[in-house]
DNA sequence: AGCATATATTTCGATATCGAAACATTGGAC
DNA sequence: GTCCAATGTTTCGATATCGAAATATATGCT
C-alpha cells in the first residue's frame, strides 16, 4: 500500500486510488510524449491544439482554452510559439473584433497529420496491457468521476 | 464517445479512455491543487517533495526524483525555492560527497504536517463520487497498467 | 598515484503553466 | 451618443518542467 497518510478508512482508500491514478497517468505520458517531442518536434499542448484546430476547424484561443483544458494566458503562449513556428496563424474574427481565430496552415495541417497516427498508435501500444473489458471499465469509472468535477 | 480519430477499433478504445483518464485526472487536480497554493502558499510538487522527506527522512535530489515522478533538473529547482523560503536545508552527505541531502526545517514539517491532512481530505471529498468499490477497481486496473509500464 | 569511467547534482535555454492585471471590443442602459 | 459592465485576449511575474551540457566527486584499473 503506497499510503503512509494515517486517516479515516474512507480519506486512505481515496488517497491510495488517486495515487494509482497519477502514476499510472504519469506512466502512459512518459511513454508517448518524448516520442512525440523527438519525432514531430511538438509538445503536448502544442499537439492538443494542432489536433482540435485539425478536427473542429478554426477556433478563438477561449474555445481553444476549453478544449486544452489550460488558462487562457497558457493558449496565448502555446499559440504564440505555434505561430513563430509557421504551424497556425491568428485572424480577427470580421464581426466580433475582440475574437482571435485560429487556423492551421498548410505546414501545420501536414505536422498534424502526420504526427497524429504514430502518436495514437503509440497510446494504443501503452493500453495494451489491459484487456478490453479492462479498458471499458477504466474508461466508465473515469468518465464518471470526471464529469462529477467537471466545472459547471 | 469523445475521440475523433478514425483508427482501428483497439486504437479507438485505447486512445478514447485514455482521453477519459486524462480529463478525469485533470479534474482532480483542478478540485484539489488551487487550495493547496492559496491555503498553504504550496505548488503541487513542492508538497510532494516535503510530503517525501515527512514520510522517509532526509532524501538525496537523486531519490526525491524517483519519489515525485520528476527529472533531476526539475528538482534541484523546486529545492531550490523551498530553500529560500526556508521549508528545507541541503547538507553534503558525510561520506559521499557528490550527494546533497535535503531536510525539514522547523518551520517546513510544520507547514507540511498542516497542509497534509486539508489536502487529503480534499482528494477524499472529491473521490466520494465513486463508491468504494469502484475506487477499489480503478485502483487495481491503474496499478495494472503504472506497473507494466514503471522504468525498468 | 594517475587516469578513465561512472554517478550525483547543477546550470542553461526553452516551453509550459498559472493568476492577476492590463487592454480591447462589444452591447446594453440612459 | 456616452458610459459602463461584460467578454475575450494578452501581458507580466513567478514556478515548473525537460534535456543536454557542465561540474563535482567517487571508484576501478593499471
Amino acid at each position: 500500500m503506497p499510503t503512509k497518510y494515517k486517516g479515516t478508512s474512507r480519506e486512505v482508500l481515496a488517497l491510495d486510488t488517486f495515487i494509482k491514478l497519477a502514476r499510472c497517468f504519469a506512466s502512459v505520458q512518459a511513454q508517448v510524449l518524448p516520442h512525440l517531442q523527438r519525432d514531430f518536434g511538438l509538445t503536448e499542448s502544442q499537439f492538443a491544439v494542432l489536433e482540435a484546430v485539425l478536427h473542429l476547424g478554426p477556433l478563438s484561443p477561449g474555445h481553444l482554452c476549453q478544449k486544452i483544458l489550460r488558462s487562457g494566458s497558457n493558449v496565448t503562449t502555446v499559440v504564440d510559439n505555434l505561430e513563430r513556428d509557421g504551424l497556425v496563424t491568428r485572424e480577427r474574427h470580421e464581426t466580433d473584433r475582440r475574437i482571435q481565430m485560429v487556423s492551421l496552415t498548410e505546414h501545420g495541417r501536414t505536422v498534424i497529420t502526420g504526427a497524429l497516427p504514430a502518436h495514437v498508435a503509440r497510446i494504443a501500444e501503452a493500453l495494451t496491457v489491459l484487456s478490453n473489458d479492462e479498458q471499458l471499465v477504466l474508461g466508465r469509472i473515469c468518465r464518471k468521476l470526471g464529469i462529477a468535477l467537471a466545472p459547471a
